[in-house]
DNA sequence: GTAACATCCCGCCATA
DNA sequence: AATATGGCGGGATGTT
């Protein structure tokens, strides 16, 4: 935690509309925003570059620089950050490319890598011998390219020196959102998960949920399970088992299980787990239903259940999560002790 | 907290 | 031959 500025620079490749970009971009301006009501210096200078050949607009009001002359600027930053998405993958090659990303990873105290744009960082090298993680579906794919890297497939974000990696472009977003806590401190950081409606999660390492995932849309079949989720969303309250969900796409629950694993990328009992335990986030944040009823609405047969499940998952009881999120529009009023980290206990 | 009960889920193998 | 699917068993995990 400190006053001074932070200088972030977002590496974008090819595709700079993609959630990767935009996600981190979202969390840092509004972790600006919330410093500036509480009367300080917005923090966060972002600059947003990279070699893209997508429409040279700007993203949430950051212009974006150097695309052309990615190569000949003089680019260096406190923190850099290495987007994944279409392109990020097929730019290891380019050597001149690669060459300029390391000599900018080098100069930085920070590196982080989201989702693919794990690639590019591997390419320079700089990886080799540490612990890292890309988006699943890229894992068996990265370990080929990148044997001297030791790759954790089932962590939501891995640290490792200066160096972050991150699974999907929503652990992006977790992770950006760890790092305004370590440099801005969780009050920052929880009225930015609050208005960002992110997932919590716990620290890298735990890989039970990591938010909404957003379904690969070159998978086979995907079409059929993005429907499914999205009917899963709207149908918390209802029963969510293997069984009833296999019978809604056809499929044997032997064979329903192991698709949804490969597509989703979790298995089916925790991914509906996950998106109850956000639902019920919601509703406690955003409402005063009494915790009874946010129970049944998001499926959690008592409020038993779904008091074991917070426990389980966010180290927090329902009514704890709820007065905590409260806590914050009273002004004065400082969580109690133990209470000031939402990202879980363990951290390092 | 704990115990009984239910469900999940993943390796293994047969079948399509 | 190679690949996708489905059934089964039972330890792991979750619910009441």
């Amino acid at each position: 935690m400190s006053q001074h500025s932070h200088q972030i620079l977002l590496l974008a490749f090819p595709l700079v509309q993609s959630l990767d970009v935009t996600g981190p971009l979202e969390v840092f301006a509004a972790a600006n925003r919330a410093m500036e009501e509480d009367g300080k210096v917005a923090p966060y200078q972002i600059t947003l570059a990279g070699p893209h050949k997508g429409p040279v607009d700007s993203t949430c009001g950051i212009p974006l620089l150097a695309s052309a002359g990615f190569l000949e600027q003089d680019l260096s930053a406190d923190t850099v950050i290495l987007a994944g998405g279409s392109g990020a993958r097929e730019c290891i090659n380019d050597r001149s490319l690669i060459e300029k990303v390391r000599v900018i990873c080098e100069q930085s105290r920070r590196v982080v890598s989201i989702c693919t744009g794990a690639f590019p960082l591997a390419a320079t090298g700089l990886l080799d011998g540490h612990h890292a993680t890309t988006h699943w579906s890229r894992c068996a794919e990265f370990e080929t390219q990148f044997p001297l890297i030791d790759l954790d497939p089932n962590a939501i974000f891995v640290s490792d020196g200066k160096f972050h990696t991150s699974a999907g472009v929503t652990a992006g977003i977790d992770l950006s959102l760890a790092l305004v806590e370590q440099d801005l401190g969780c009050q920052i950081a929880l009225e930015v998960a609050r208005e960002l409606v992110v997932f919590l999660k716990r620290p890298g390492g735990q890989s039970q949920f990591s938010a909404r995932l957003t379904v690969q849309a070159d998978m086979k079949d995907s079409d059929r399970f993005s429907e499914l989720v999205r009917w899963v969303a709207n149908n918390l309250h209802k029963d969510l088992s293997v069984e009833i969900l296999s019978a809604r796409l056809a499929m044997s629950p032997r064979n329903f299980t192991r698709r949804f694993l490969e597509v989703i990328g979790q298995t089916p009992a925790k991914y509906v787990n996950a998106m109850r335990i956000d639902a019920a986030r919601r509703l406690l944040t955003d409402g005063e239903v009494p915790i009874g009823t946010v129970a049944k609405q998001c499926g959690f047969n008592t409020i038993e259940t779904m008091r074991v499940s917070f426990q389980r998952y966010l180290k927090v009881s329902p009514q704890d999560f709820r007065d905590r999120f409260q806590s914050i529009d009273v002004p004065g009023r400082i969580p109690g002790p133990g209470r000031k980290n939402i990202f879980g206990a363990a951290r390092n």
